[in-house]
RNA sequence: GCCGGAGUGGUGGAAUGGCAUACACGUUCGUCUUAAAAACGAAUGCCCGAAAGGGAUUGUGGGUUCGAAUCCCACCUUCGGCACCA
């Protein structure tokens, strides 16, 4: 017989357990038939009484809501030896006008973890904070009249009620607004820093811009050559910004070691900065001037056959050869003014236009012709690249469409030598290549590197995608960049000590969209620090993604008017330990705010290096297969659903719903299953005779109180597991089975230590999904209040451990029997067991067993010849 | 085109090398009711069968293995990211 695993490893596998295997253990062992059929019975009897019991959760809820915050049950307390916790879900946009269930998805299920955390043991710091700077408040005070601040505040004290209508543990005391001139003086503060370590500059550059929103747009904001925001086409058009020089930090932005993120939000941030390493080269155009040429593939330096420069090269205009002036002009101006989209979608339309001049290949001194064509781009690389047809698919279309010849350099498998009508990209041999023939290609790249570095025309180049972070909005609702201009001193910051630099109030919104920031006399006229003479101030807002790229920062220390977070407070709290948000933030948000962590940490007020520990990225909920975004305001409004089932209800549905990462698609179908479990929770309650104020009392053996107590720690076990892991679908299924088999269990153990001890766990395990149902319980039986301040409990491995177990046999792979056995049972005993059985052994008349596999405790697998 | 995730009953989903379909929704029948709703109970993936029982089954096709939803290869579908990026 051929045993699977060692002992060892047995050993292993019966300690381990999986969220299935406990699940599947759930089922009481004892099931006869007579006790299944009057446990049955009570069942119905008691499930009746259910119903009689009406459940009133709405009330519940509101009486509880009240006492917590009365008492600040939900402040975090700074003295704590407790280890810390600091918890956070994503900042909210309060553009809407209510909370919509896609706010409900992602804070419901966040709530509940720092809940868990809280029982656990951790001083939890759970804050709520408003990002609620931005456009659509803005757009709105167009239409409205309403100013942005009213309608703001008023959007802020709905939601805010809502959020405490859901049962959210968020401690109040450290909410912050960032529209608020105590929030967003810390954020000019930080702006002035930036702009001190030249990490702000100010930059005349072709900027993306949106018509209807009458603003510049960060790369980030773009999708499709679209706003992100209203879909309007983006337009190039050349303006004076502010920048953040995000691409400082490139290379520690790609460092993802001290951080556990989801690898899919790893690898989108990577994407996004794309590294890429190369070699620069400098070719000498005719009249002297170098020409740099960035390459991934310098084994390809000897195919090319001509150099294309971006229209907007600056070497453009100083090249041209007269005669050529006027198209080359005209096709520059064409690009300008073409749209991304219209870059993007004219995809096979190969366009360009020879300038005149030549340029010389260093490594064979050819004379190469000077192209501009508006596949190369001016903002990657150095604006200018090798055209080199025979192993580039771009290259070869462009060299097809105007005639221009094609070298081969390096072979394709087979290659006997010709023309070839499409480019080769693979690997090969290198051919027409000078010193370098016979090379293999990957060699190649080195050492063509190296002779290039040797005689000074190469030198290894990193480039990146990324490109640095545009923040200046021409907008109202933001903060203003606290820049005033001096005619004589030019460029000056505000002085600290002046900020915030306020938003006027008296304003008049144009209908042209124009910031009215532009016409308020009173915002624009300023003095110079340096001279005290008239200066004119920065006009410009910045992006609300500056906002919420440091907030968090915030939350340890909201009220604090020395700084913008107190020393001591930041270093006892960050960074964030658990970050909780959506997966559309993977990019941008996330980006930004580790950007804003370096450079802080850099310049010597702030010391980690990353601001979230831990990401869950859930993903998003969807209605009608539509994703429900603040902007399409076809939400779900959660509060008919609360006040028809109550807020845990509507919690413990979301995440009953599937795994939270997934998302999903909203449906009421299944909200009645949520209340079918609360009720029985209530009721059972009120008839368990339990006094939680009493003591829980020694245990009995045998049956019931070991079932019962080995179905209790199971639970625990696995409703424990489920929550460490976010997988909260899970851990109200187990909670689900459990009550169940309370149910069915509790004619026979009323009045034992063992049910004192279960419903003392259930209330607890129950207490982060549904926590007013929780609390309510606790306080009817007697329990100190409040449930929320106890711990979580402990599974005891003993009673979790299986002591019995059903050993699954097979014949040639196919299951014929199973057998229920001690789990130290040993393999004669299973082998006898199973050659007894009657369908075993049916199969096996007349079949020689040529192998019999044992799996301890799992499988036994004869396998017949022939 | 490149990179990554996903594909399991009528539906949401569970199981990550060893009992496929846990837990729910829905459906059918039943209890209660004058009736309906609600509530509760039973049955319920598919095919054959009155039943006992048997068979096929985790997007498709192949492979590895005593054993595959799970690992490998190819393909299809779908979602997300990147994309004239040199």
């Amino acid at each position: 017989m051929l045993l699977i695993e060692s002992s060892a490893e047995l050993e292993q596998s019966q300690q381990r357990f999986s969220i299935h295997s406990l699940t599947k253990s759930y089922a009481l062992a004892r099931t006869d038939d007579d006790w299944r059929a009057r446990a049955t019975a009570r069942l119905n009897e008691f499930f009746h009484e259910a119903r009689v019991s009406d459940l009133r959760l709405p009330e519940i809820e509101a009486k509880w809501q009240q006492r917590w915050e009365t008492d600040e049950l939900n402040v975090v307390s700074e003295g704590s030896d407790r280890p810390k916790w600091y918890a956070l879900a994503m900042i909210t946009y309060p553009s809407a006008h209510h909370l919509h269930i896609g706010h409900w998805y992602s804070y419901a299920p966040a709530d509940a973890h720092a809940r868990f955390m809280r029982m656990r043991g951790y001083n939890v710091l759970f804050p709520f904070g408003f990002d609620s700077f931005g456009l659509p408040s803005e757009n709105h005070a167009l239409l409205s009249g309403i100013h942005p601040q009213v309608s703001t505040m008023q959007n802020i004290d709905r939601m805010r009620q809502q959020v405490r209508a859901m049962g959210g543990s968020f401690d109040w005391t450290r909410e912050i607004v960032c529209s608020d001139p105590s929030y967003y003086r810390w954020t000019q503060w930080i702006f002035l820093l930036m702009w001190t370590r030249g990490l702000a500059y100010k930059m005349m550059a072709p900027a993306n811009w949106c018509a209807g929103c009458n603003r510049t747009l960060a790369n980030e904001q773009v999708l499709d050559g679209r706003c992100e925001r209203c879909g309007t086409e983006v337009t190039r058009s050349e303006l004076e910004q502010w920048y953040f020089r995000v691409g400082a930090y490139a290379d520690e932005l790609l460092d993802f070691s001290k951080v556990e993120w989801p690898e899919k939000v790893i690898q989108m941030q990577r994407n996004w900065i794309g590294r890429t390493e190369g070699v620069e080269l400098t070719l000498e155009a005719e009249d002297g001037s170098p020409i740099p040429v960035f390459t991934t593939r310098a084994d390809l330096v000897y195919g090319a056959t001509f150099v294309v420069l971006a229209p907007e090269h600056p070497l453009v205009d100083k090249l041209c050869a007269p005669a050529r002036r006027e198209e080359v002009q005209a096709y520059a101006e064409r690009a300008r003014n073409t749209s991304e989209i219209e870059r993007a979608s004219a995809q096979r339309d190969v366009t360009g236009v020879s300038i005149g001049a030549h340029a010389i290949n260093p490594f064979n001194g050819e004379r190469l012709p000077v192209w501009v064509a508006d596949y190369i781009l001016p903002t990657y690389g150095s604006g200018a690249a090798l055209g080199v047809p025979g192993h580039d698919q771009r290259d070869f279309d462009f060299a097809k469409e105007f005639d221009l010849p094609t070298v081969t350099v390096v072979t394709p498998p087979g290659w006997q030598g010709g023309a070839m009508d499409y480019a080769y990209t693979g690997p090969g041999m290198m051919v027409n290549s000078g010193p370098f023939d016979g090379t293999p290609s990957r060699e190649a790249i080195e050492k063509i590197i190296a002779f290039g570095e040797a005689r000074g025309f190469a030198k290894p180049a990193v480039h990146y995608r990324l490109r640095d972070w545009l923040i200046s909005r021409q907008r109202y609702w933001g903060a203003p960049i606290p820049i005033v201009y001096c005619p004589i001193h030019a460029e000056q910051s505000v002085p600290e000590d002046e900020l915030p630099v306020v938003l006027p109030e008296d304003v008049e919104f144009a209908s042209t969209g124009e910031s009215p920031l532009r016409r308020h006399a009173g915002f624009l006229n300023a003095r110079c620090p340096t001279c005290g003479g008239p200066a004119t101030r920065d006009t410009d807002t910045m992006d609300t993604f500056v906002d919420s790229s440091w907030y968090f920062l915030r939350h340890v220390s909201p009220n604090d008017d020395q700084g913008p977070w107190d020393r001591g407070a930041a270093k006892h709290w960050l960074p964030v330990d658990q970050y909780m948000g959506g997966a559309e933030h993977a990019i941008l948000h996330l980006l930004y705010a580790r950007f804003m962590v370096k450079a802080l940490r850099d310049a010597g007020v702030l010391a980690i290096d990353e601001p979230f520990t831990r990401l869950f990225s859930q993903g998003l909920i969807t209605a009608g297969g539509a994703k429900l975004r603040k902007s399409t305001s076809q939400a779900i409004v959660p509060d008919e659903y609360v006040s028809r089932f109550g807020a845990d209800v509507l919690r413990a549905y979301l995440m009953f719903l599937g795994p939270w990462e997934q998302g999903g698609e909203w449906t009421d179908n299944g909200v009645t299953g949520l209340l079918r479990f609360a009720r029985p929770i209530w009721a059972m309650v009120q008839e368990s005779g339990v006094r939680l104020d009493e003591p829980v009392g020694p245990f009995a053996d045998g049956w019931p109180s070991s079932e019962l107590r080995q179905l209790t720690h199971r639970t625990i076990a696995s409703v424990t597991q489920s929550f460490d892991r976010f997988r909260f679908n899970l851990a109200v299924a187990a909670l689900m089975s459990y009550v169940r088999e309370l149910a069915q269990l509790a004619g026979d153990v009323r009045d034992t230590a063992a049910w004192r001890e279960a419903v003392r766990t259930l209330l607890l395990l129950v207490a982060p999904v549904m926590p007013h149902l929780a609390e309510e319980c606790w306080a009817t039986l007697g329990g100190a209040y409040s449930i929320h301040a106890q711990r979580w409990p402990e599974a005891n491995e003993s009673l979790v451990a299986v002591n019995s177990v059903v050993v699954v046999v097979q014949v040639d792979g196919k299951i014929r029997d199973r057998l229920s056995l001690p789990v130290d049972a040993d393999q004669e005993t299973v082998l006898a067991q199973a050659t007894a059985s009657r369908r075993v052994t049916r199969l096996l008349e007349g079949r020689r067993v040529a192998q019999t596999i044992y799996v301890p405790g799992r499988v036994l697998n004869f396998v017949t010849a022939e």
